[in-house]
DNA sequence: CTGTATCCGGCCGGATACTG
DNA sequence: CAGTATCCGGCCGGATACAG
């Protein structure tokens, strides 16, 4: 931070609102998964129910269909005889998952702090 | 991304994984802006509760209570009459800041694929 | 193979009232 | 000023069954 001279005129909360946008679209359960799952090519939609450990058909489905909504995902349909469905993240998304790697890096360096957080003050053994 | 050479054993999963935990720990509805709210320095609870725009009480406590619990918040209590209460970000949280500009740029490159995902949909022209 | 439809439980979050 | 307690509605998401 302390970039307040190069910004301009943004207040604090144009920042909030405008992240807030973009975490809620990533913010479902399972977005991330399925969009570093579709990150290496295009793929299909069995492929994303087994590298997506543990989604259902439904939230899968639902996921797809949000994430195609917001321009992060391109559907494409092959009227083939059983049908063939490939998914294909669009260059925002690409962008996207770049600008999520800083993200990455922070919960690497932080990562023992996080863990920390997340057990302790319930586990309380008595080796200390 | 095409760090793949980089990282070394890390699949896609992994980094799904911590990927989902962090955006988790900011996915509440209003951590963002409770985070950034206090991002300038030590705010106070009334502080909060007017800079985050609709935020209730309730909510703002419970959203405290988080940050604080995640380590990105540190509260401090002055025992004075009446209570003064201040928050302040944690280091983490600053460094978490920082890394979710790339969010902001990413979200202001593309703001006009956002707006349109947001509506669109629903005005059905007949040029299609 | 790629979905859709329905039911249902749990959690998130809003409104309101109360407290030290 | 800085919370806590309670009620309650709506949405998210899991399980299951059905379909082209």
């Amino acid at each position: 931070m302390t970039r307040r001279s190069g910004v301009g005129s943004q207040r604090p909360n144009d920042h909030a609102c405008a992240l807030s946008e973009v975490v809620e679209q990533v913010s479902g359960k399972w977005s991330i998964g399925v969009l570093l799952a579709a990150a290496d090519g295009p793929v299909r939609y069995t492929q994303l129910e087994q590298s997506v450990t543990g989604i259902s058909r439904r939230m899968l489905t639902l996921t797809l269909r949000n994430l195609e909504r917001d321009g992060l995902l391109v559907r494409t349909a092959y009227p083939t005889v059983p049908p063939k469905v490939e998914y294909t993240l669009t260059g925002m998304a690409v962008e996207l998952c770049e600008s999520l790697t800083a993200l990455t890096d922070w919960a690497q360096r932080h990562r023992d702090a996080i863990e920390r957080s997340r057990v302790a003050y319930d586990a309380e053994p008595g080796t200390g």
